[in-house]
DNA sequence: GAATTTCTTTGACTTAAATCAAAAAATGGG
DNA sequence: CCCATTTTTTGATTTAAGTCAAAGAAATTC
């Protein structure tokens, strides 16, 4: 069914049968081409989303055109709740980045439903602290580290997350990636070739092996690996 | 008395009496000298903070020394919130920056009083989807924007929040600013002289007087103040 | 109010990463 | 399978901002 996926999100963990199915009750099914915008920037939000199917991402554009990625959401992720709990407008842009399909709850119904039963408040106050974590290493990366040691980060971290640790398979394009780290795809491109020359990585399309994790990972930390 | 401050806080707004006084009642009031450190990266949350008086700083160090600031807060201000929902650890630091005073809640007896408060649980949710938003903005900055830009948003910014929208005064030093800005002293120190001389603004020590408000507006938005 | 510490500014230099331009690969319909 | 679009790579050049070093101001303390 179309909601299983919604249900196993992280906001509705934990959550006692009947209240899962009111929750699910108010959600409305939206079917998204690729490229598609779910909202933009300024516009007031009366909702926020659950990704079912496909990929989100969250960006901000500067006036010259450059773009910044925020987040990209899978399956089982919330998006969009900031305009619902602080009264203002979406901070950034929504788009489907592949062909999707997305859970909209309203904004009132889903306050609601939040007001009686605590489990959710705190689950999407978990949710939202996660977020602010995320972000918190994002202005870090952003300010205190350059581009060589934010693609390491990015590559230890996928590395753990998937099954294989010494081969991961970016699940972005490289363009997107690129944005992701806040740089642009010739400098991104340029990195990879670098750390490959130094035999860090071997990359394949969007397969990359690992062949120095712990490289890799001072990297990462921004000491300079071995100090030249 | 000691909690007028923090009974004012965002957080507890609208809150039945009685309620008020139940959270209240949980919180440890900690005296803190200048410099103090309240907490480190890494560190577990075992509860969050409201600034009762003075400044705290919420900043991210690099290995080479380097700081990032994330916030300021002041007084009725709450800090320190991410692990009492993640179940994580502060992913920043937190210090003093003026002799202050702060009340503490321990995360178990907050948790309770969520759980039983629907409007405390959804003023907690305003105050991170606020800060999230805020991150929001402070990413786009750092990737997007140049320096110049930021520090012309800073300013904006400020002189909204200032009862003279012509002439601000910093409430933190240049080299606190600088660190939230994502730069550096000197950077800082150049760009504040070269607004000077192209007569957008005149600095006189903490205080700032907006000679070009529209200028200053059209520089944030990285536009170039009339393109050269 | 002289002295020590901290904060801010200035100068000379280096560098990471952006820009511009264009070639090379990869992808995806028809 | 081929053409057209999109994505990625390479090269040459520019530039914003960082580093290092040191002088000047301000603020604090004794």
């Amino acid at each position: 069914m179309n909601k299983t996926i919604a249900s196993q999100s992280i906001l509705f963990k934990e959550l006692p049968a009947h209240h899962l199915e009111a929750v699910l009750a108010i959600a409305v099914e939206k079917p998204l081409e690729k490229g598609a915008l779910i909202f933009s920037e300024g516009e007031p939000g009366n909702g926020f989303y659950i990704v079912v199917e496909g990929q989100v991402k969250i960006y901000k554009l500067s006036l010259e055109g450059k773009e910044q990625i925020l987040h990209i959401f899978g399956p089982g992720e919330p998006f969009g709740e900031v305009p619902v709990f602080s009264g203002d407008v979406f901070p950034a842009s929504a788009e489907a980045v592949k062909k999707s399909r997305v859970l909209f709850f309203p904004r009132r119904r889903f306050i609601e439903l939040i007001s009686a039963d605590p489990t959710l408040a705190l689950n999407m106050l978990a949710v939202l602290s996660r977020r602010l974590r995320d972000f918190t290493v994002q202005i870090e990366d952003l300010s205190l580290k350059e581009v060589p040691a934010r693609l390491a980060g990015y590559l230890v971290l996928l590395s753990k997350e998937q099954q294989n640790p010494s081969e991961v398979c970016l699940h972005i394009s490289k363009g997107h990636l690129a944005s992701f780290l806040g740089t642009i795809p010739e400098t991104l491109s340029r990195i990879l070739k670098k750390m490959s020359e130094k035999d860090l990585i071997r990359v394949n399309g969007k397969k990359i092996r690992l062949l120095d994790y712990e490289g890799l990972r001072m990297l990462a930390e921004s000491g300079r690996p071995g100090q030249e």
